[in-house]
DNA sequence: AGTCAACTTATTGTATACAATCTTGAGCAT
DNA sequence: ATGCTCAAGATTGTATACAATAAGTTGACT
């Protein structure tokens, strides 16, 4: 919607390497680099650049350049605290005013997500989640809310990709998945925000544990 | 916090002009124009309106330039509901988190709202009322959910001033203030998000009023 | 007279050149 | 040896020139 210049491919394809975790927190993006990678010229390099940092995926200090954002542990809490509100509200609009294509897509992304859940196959539980939160977000039928999730989704997955592999939480999560459509398809609201709420704070949760575990044992490293 | 660069004051001052209404929705940005405006070359011109862009004040399509941002309304609802759900989100935190320091400044600030509310001033009030509620986002004790909730306020900035000046809103206004810093203050957080969203949800209702009635009379018209 | 097409004009998109700022390293003094 | 100063190098910030695309206009044709 917004910003649909025709250096899009470059802001995507940036976006992409950081959201994919192919470019790592803290990784420097120097223009010329980045200008020769493209084959362009460092003007269009700087544009997207420029807007990936308004979109919070980039930090630029004056004349130091740009890095990927490596937000302080702090506010990594905070991040996934509102992630965690805004799929509250996804799923409290989602049981009020669920359509039909919503209710399938919903259904759709549940089963294969169980299905994934079953063969153990935490790759594509990993892919299968993602596609059933996305379904959430549209069932809110509010597009606005949709794309401010999606951009917070897409902001903390360099994140929550280093607690992918946690034990036995892909059952644990899925059974978190069930009943959270349940009280979705009841048309019951206050318990789909409940539940979605805890199950989104888990990764958080599990996140701030991490970190206070990684900071505390090296004395004041970093 | 993100994109700080040296033609931030390049990207404040044309944000500013579209939060105060200096620039309307729809308005036509020209690189040249803008440029010239400013004392600068085109590139620095192109970068801001880039982050604007990706901020969601400007609307930037291909080849054709850069107007600032005119949702339609079904977007502007939207926009609204969302608002409500992250003040929503704020006030639950406050009431569950109040340190001293916020609990002051909610108080200060709650109190310029009823001298203004009492003395009948508008202006004033519609300044104050900002505070007001910015004061309730920082006592969220969560740096990047009042980040958010500024942005989106900045952005439905232009069209709540369309609504200002409703008869006798300023009173309503007041009272529901009062009865949201009573819940805050009490730390009964379900009472805070819930009288806190329907506050703001009144503004977005208040504009699809407004919207209908103008959609409606002329017929077909744009 | 109306419509379509090609041309002109204006505006945006990109590359390059230059200026300003920061970083780094060597040399010197303490 | 350590810390500081200053200069050389590297990188970002801005201006300008040129290329590409879209909008507006004039003219011819039906």
């Amino acid at each position: 919607m917004a910003g649909s210049t025709s250096n899009r491919p470059l802001r995507d394809a940036l976006e992409d390497d950081i959201v994919t975790g192919r470019l790592s927190p803290g990784d420097r993006l120097d223009e010329t680099t980045l200008a020769a990678r493209f084959g362009v010229s460092r003007t269009p390099i700087r544009e997207a650049l420029r807007q990936l940092a308004a979109a919070g995926f980039v930090d630029i200090r004056p004349h130091r350049g740009a890095v990927v954002s490596a937000p302080e542990p702090r506010r990594m809490i905070e991040m996934f605290e509102v992630m965690a509100g805004l799929e509250g509200m996804c799923a409290r609009l989602a049981a009020r005013r669920l359509l039909p294509e919503d209710e399938a897509r919903v259904k759709a992304t549940l089963i294969a997500c169980r299905k994934a859940a079953r063969a153990g196959d935490t790759d594509a539980y990993y892919y299968e989640n993602e596609q059933f939160h996305r379904a959430i977000y549209a069932a809110s039928a509010n597009g606005f809310l949709a794309e401010q999730a999606v951009g917070l989704h897409k902001r903390l997955a360099p994140f929550r990709r280093l607690q992918l592999r946690v034990r036995n939480r892909m059952r644990a999560s899925q059974q978190e998945h069930e009943a959270i459509v349940s009280a979705i398809f009841a048309g019951d609201a206050d318990d789909a925000e409940r539940l979605i709420t805890a199950h989104v704070s888990v990764q958080g949760e599990r996140f701030n544990d991490l970190m206070s575990s990684l900071t505390k044992s090296p004395m004041k490293a970093g």
